[in-house]
DNA sequence: TATAATGATGAATTCCTTTCATAAAACCGC
DNA sequence: GCGGTTTTATGAAAGGAATTCATCATTATA
């Protein structure tokens, strides 16, 4: 079977044009060499060199080998040398999964920076998941987690980001725009518009106003951010988003913000690995940029401005 | 350093699942895949597996080798094949030379027929030797020679392919265009054209003039067939080609042929070998066709028709 | 012609790979 | 939850293939 040191030793017979030039480069004997060529002539069946005075020569068979032989071998560096940025851990590739469907702006912030500084590291976003995002951080099938809700589970750790408070966002004609905090019982006649999420991850369901016991008058999903608060601004319904997300809405769209609640929605966004992975240069310094990257606050603004958490 | 094997194991892991079972298509066992990835990995300095319930699942680093594997292994089974082509002597390459000037529209007759038997056999046509055609024989830079001049040389054999007569053409509206022989006293006012070969190489003046001690008013070279015929036609001088050759011109030229001298200028083309080349079927195949190609006789035509030799 | 350089070869040795035996872990069905 | 099964990991022993050593044969060089 035609291996790696033969096409070294075939290389080096032909650009050193002598066994024993060959044999001093690969740290080998002159026997060595000479050997190797042998049994490969015999699996081969055919002879690969010929002696030529006192030098050899390679017959077409031969010949055939060196340029396969430049080819394969050029491929194996090449594979070893990504191998070592591998090892080095310069090279690898970061699948992170995000279950908070605002931080896309914010994740890109992130991202940026980093790929520029690690070119040999590709990012993958992910948003959906099979089951959860959790269980696809615990399956390997995302390498880390950006979720406002840590479920604890074996195996898993998650670091704090930034807090952050929902809010509610209403057309600025709307009647409660003059108002600071929004109840629940004000919103029954709402339509509200939210990602395209199941139910029991909405906080403002969970937590605003399942807890009082009512509902919105309707709920729809809209995936895309922009198009959502353009529906809020033109009355078509209320939502519930981060304040700095708001807070980068709130100079374009007529829009007005409420706190959900006396003491406000407040939620914290957390970054979840796999405790046992080894430690990876790349991977720290992305939860260093991810900890160091802020969204900017809400300024006071409108009626519902809400300061910034830590 | 990564091999061959090293590929190999990464593959069947990859594409049956488990160890095990890759273990049982290589004819190894479990313990030894598992070891040699464990050295891999040590010398690698980076995980290639690790372990996801009782199966294992290839880290980034083993999935980047994945892919090496499929594209390397595929190159090593091509040129093994290749190299079964070349033991088997399906492929390899022909470099034939050729001493006889005249003697490449035979030739071709001879090679195309033979390149549709031999599709993965390259032939490679050589008319210009730095010393000659022996010893570019004997150097291994050609591996066949045509030529009538056999020089004996140690290492080398020829074999006899068919006589034929060098002929003089002359212009039909030439006064000896009425005879049937020349002699060289005939010709010492004329101009003779050859092709582009040492004086010391043509039959003509080696074995006409020469032994007559005479010589032509002129010689002039001339590099092709058809040119050279047209000039003699032309009454612009004289030649000696091969029989067979003339006999494919008279019809379309008005050219006369004469026996050079009351024998003829009888020749014999050989073909050359080296008689420690291994045999090869291709090379058989080549000599056999070339033994059963013969050139067109040339018909009782003109004042000079001559017989056709065996 | 003597000398140096190069390749070939057979036997001995060394080193690396493989196997064996066994443990540990994880999944499966009851 | 608990045996039974499947799968990988590991250390020691065995086996085998590659390497070296010593030497010869051949060819080029001074």
């Amino acid at each position: 079977m035609l291996e790696r040191t033969h096409l070294a030793i075939i290389h080096e017979v032909n650009r050193l044009g002598t066994l024993t030039a060959a044999a001093r480069t690969l740290n080998l004997s002159q026997s060595a060499l000479s050997h190797a060529i042998r049994r490969l002539e015999q699996q081969a069946g055919t002879a690969l060199l010929y002696k030529h005075g006192r030098r050899l020569r390679f017959t077409e068979a031969g010949h055939y080998l060196c340029g396969v032989a430049e080819r394969l071998l050029a491929q194996f560096d090449h594979a070893e040398t990504i191998l070592g940025a591998f090892a080095a851990g310069r090279k690898g590739s970061l699948r992170i999964g995000v279950e908070c469907h605002p931080c896309h702006r914010w994740l890109v912030r992130v991202v940026s920076p980093f790929l520029a500084r690690w070119p040999e590291v590709d990012i993958d976003i992910r948003r959906e998941f099979q089951f959860s995002g959790i269980a696809a951080l615990a399956q390997h099938d995302i390498d880390m987690l950006i979720t406002p809700d840590p479920l604890a589970a074996a195996g898993l750790c998650f670091t704090p980001l930034f807090g952050y408070e929902m809010v509610l966002v209403i057309s600025r004609s709307h009647p409660l725009a003059t108002q600071r905090v929004a109840r629940p019982a004000d919103l029954t006649d709402e339509i509200l518009l939210s990602y395209p999420v199941k139910d029991e991850r909405l906080d403002i369901l969970n937590l605003f106003f399942t807890p009082a016991q009512c509902r919105p008058r309707g709920h729809k999903h809209v995936e895309d951010t922009e198009i959502l608060l353009r529906m809020v601004a033109a009355g078509r319904g209320i939502s519930a988003i981060p304040d700095w997300l708001a807070a980068e809405y709130l100079n374009e769209l007529p829009l007005s913000t409420l706190r959900l609640g006396a003491g406000g929605l407040q939620k914290q966004l957390y970054i979840g690995r796999r405790d046992k992975d080894r430690p990876s240069p790349f991977i720290d310094c992305f939860l260093e940029m991810a900890k160091d990257t802020k969204p900017a606050p809400l300024r006071a603004q409108g009626a519902g401005a809400v300061p910034q958490k830590s």
